[in-house]
DNA sequence: TAAATATAGTTATCATGATAACTATATTTA
DNA sequence: TAAATATAGTTATCATGATAACTATATTTA
C-alpha cells in the first residue's frame, strides 16, 4: 500500500534527491504516481472482495486452480509458483476457503506430503460470482483519485 | 498487494469476463500489469525501509512533515489529510516515531485535542539517510519481474 | 542402504492495515 | 448560554502480510 495523496513537485525530487534532472524527476513521479494508482485499485478490490466475505488472495487462489487447463487440481506448492505470497499465508487462506467449502483438500497417493487442492461446486459459483464485477472494478477505474 | 504472478492470457479474459472485446482485454491486463509492477515494487521499498526499522508509512509522515513550506510541523489531522491511511493506524505509527526520538510532541496552545508534531534533528538525518536510496529504488526498478 | 539434504506444508509470533467505539475538547445551534 | 454536534486523537479488536522454526516425507549422496 502506497498512501501518499499530494505526490511531490519536481523541485522538491531535484532538491531531496541531489540530481537536479529532468528526466531523473519525472520517472521519480511517474513511478509515485503508479504506486498510487495501483493502491487505490487494490482497496477498491479489497473492498469488493470484503463484502462478498472473500480476499484477493482467496480469489486468486480460485482463479489460478480453475484456470488449470490440463487438470482441475494444484498442490499448495504449485499455487505458490504462480502466486508471490508467503507459504504461511497461503497455508491459512488455503485452510479458511477449504472450511468455507470452496476448496476440497485431500492427500496425494504418490508423495505423502501433499495435498491437492480442488475446487468444489461452491467454490466454483464463488469464483463465476465474483468474475464479472472483478474486470468491471478493473476497467472502470480512472486513473484518477477522486 | 497483488500477487498474481502470470497475467491471464487474451483468451482467460475473454472466457472469463464474457466480453469478447481485444480493447476490454487489453485494459484489463494492463490494470493487472499495473498492479502487479506496484505491488513488486512496494515490496522493494518495504524490504528497504525494514533494513533501517522503517517503513514505508513512517518515512512518509517524516517526508510531509518536512517538505511544508511555510512551517515546521503539522497537526496529526493535517498527515492525514495529505496520507490516505485511516486515523488509528497513522496515531499508532507517530506514537513509534515519537517513542524512537523522530519527532516531537506537544500540546497545542490554542485547540486542546490537537498535537503538534515537529522533526526531531535525529528524525530529519534518519529521512536525509533514506532519501538518496529511495529514489535509488524507485528509479531503478525494471518494471520487470525479476 | 544409511545419513544428509531437500521439499511440502504448518505453527508461533510479529508488524501493519482496517473498522467500531470511545474520550476530550471545540463549535454550532436552538 | 445550554444542548447538540463536530472534530482530534486513542483504544480495542480483527484480518492479513511477513519470517523463523518446526514436522513429516522424499530424494540424493557417500
Amino acid at each position: 500500500m502506497f498512501f501518499l495523496k499530494q505526490l511531490p513537485t519536481k523541485a522538491m525530487v531535484d532538491k531531496y534527491s541531489g540530481i537536479y534532472c529532468p528526466e531523473y524527476a519525472e520517472k521519480v513521479t511517474n513511478q509515485l504516481k503508479m504506486m498510487r494508482e495501483a493502491s487505490i485499485l487494490v482497496r477498491q478490490l479489497d473492498t469488493y472482495f470484503a463484502s462478498h466475505n472473500m480476499s484477493q488472495l482467496k480469489f486468486l487462489i480460485l482463479m489460478v486452480i480453475d484456470r488449470e487447463l490440463d487438470r482441475d487440481w494444484l498442490y499448495a506448492v504449485e499455487i505458490s509458483e504462480r502466486l508471490d505470497v508467503s507459504k504461511p499465508v497461503l497455508s491459512r487462506a488455503i485452510k479458511t476457503l477449504t472450511e468455507k467449502g470452496y476448496l476440497s483438500t485431500h492427500k496425494d497417493s504418490k508423495d505423502g506430503r501433499a495435498v491437492v487442492l480442488t475446487l468444489t461446486q461452491s467454490g466454483k459459483s464463488t469464483l463465476t460470482t465474483l468474475l464479472p464485477d472483478y474486470f468491471k472494478i478493473l476497467t472502470n477505474h480512472s486513473g484518477e483519485e477522486q
